[in-house]
DNA sequence: GAGATACTTCGATTAGCGTCGAAGTATGAA
DNA sequence: TTCATACTTCGACGCTAATCGAAGTATCTC
């Protein structure tokens, strides 16, 4: 029965958490919900096979979502039907407002800026994603060649993916990996555009002025994005 | 926590049997449970706390609905969630088609006939219903003076209501009692539109062919709510 | 009035499941 | 390769809650 699963209140928190439709670990939802590593790994597996979450493997963390919107839709009603009986639930907002912004994942961008950019790439038909794989569009191969002045031949690796969808941990979303991504990155801290951070254990990335102001001529939608936190 | 109310099976059960929006004894959704009276009782109240279901007493029987539409649409999502899982839930039909068209309930008119009759007389109004209490309109009461040959004057005693809505076992919906359900019940029979079934136990009411024709000219509708079994 | 029915309360039993520590597997970092 | 991190599996413990029999209360029937 998939109400008894909703039923415990670790599961609940779980869940709840999840709510925002943004993906969480499992570590951090355990830590949502109050309990061990090993108890929030049963509780997710349970969750799993009941059909209302589903995971993503990212190394060695696994992100869980909820299966889609008609899950939270339920839940939601049966938050309405518990705020009838005088039951409330509290939400934690997020944290780490330094690394939001913009910061290396390995070897390319993400946060919000890393997340904004594979959201303009996709509206602008420059890559196309289906389901798990993403490739470059014949328009994307020469958007990045005279935009990005990165030669789409170069990208080619026995091993790693042009492209690949790569879940942020800020924003749950996913933003731009690969060899693509990479020398996305690349091409920004050449052309100036950005820099790491000079402390060497920080993993912030600084935009200057300029480089700001021509990622969002190429990326930017209203600018509300950027600027949100 | 609601959902976990909804989580255990047997409540779970219960609740789907309430799903049609009828309402039902305790006895009855023990049985639908396949519990025995005590633990039923134990979690019709748990569900009341929980302002899932209400209850309505009637005699020594305790009639129990859903509170709401909302309940329902949210037991049915999580039907919905459940389908996806492969799990699947069985309704069984009423019995008895024998006593639900018409019969005595006490004194008065029950069955399809009485829970149409009742709606009839809303429609018409020549009642008024707010909540629990019914009264008379003056148009009702010119109304049962000329066409059911009942002074008003008569009805009233100072133990029993004129107007009550009595729960209907067979259609789990109201039809009318106090002293002018009564005194319908007696008019009818006078007038020799309807005779209680000869038989000592029996609760069955026959209408004559004049009277059953009557009776649609006052309290008819279409004709099919009559017909449907 | 006595008896029957519908339901509730009480008390004791029991089973299921949430919980965690410890050990095992997989992935990334150095 | 070696160490650390993230997560899972296993085994044992403990507690909640579902369950029912027996007794109590209310209501209808005769």
């Amino acid at each position: 029965m998939v109400a008894a699963l909703v039923g415990d209140p670790a599961r609940a928190n779980m869940l709840t958490a999840l709510m925002t439709g943004r993906a969480l670990t499992a570590s951090e939802l355990a830590q949502e919900a109050g309990i061990t590593a090993p108890t929030a790994s049963s509780h997710l597996s349970k969750l799993e096979a009941g059909g209302l979450i589903e995971p993503e493997k990212q190394g060695r963390h696994r992100y869980y979502r909820l299966t889609g919107p008609d899950v939270a839709g339920v839940l939601e009603g049966l938050a309405g039907l518990a705020a009838r009986a005088g039951h409330l639930r509290v939400r934690t907002g997020p944290k780490e407002p330094a690394l939001r912004h913009a910061r290396i994942c390995y070897d390319h961008l993400a946060g919000d800026l890393g997340v904004q950019m594979l959201d303009s790439m996709r509206a602008q038909k420059l890559i196309r994603q289906t389901k798990q794989t993403i490739e470059l569009t014949t328009q994307g191969s020469r958007f990045v060649a005279e935009e990005l002045r990165i030669d789409p031949a170069t990208l080619a690796h026995p091993r790693r993916p042009v492209c690949k969808a790569c879940l942020d941990w800020s924003e749950r979303r996913h933003h731009l990996a690969g060899t693509l991504g990479a020398a996305i990155m690349t091409s920004f801290t050449t052309m100036k555009w950005a820099a790491r951070d000079p402390s060497p254990s920080s993993r912030v990335v600084h935009f200057t002025r300029s480089g700001e102001r021509r990622f969002e001529a190429l990326f930017g939608t209203t600018g509300d994005a950027i600027r949100k936190t």
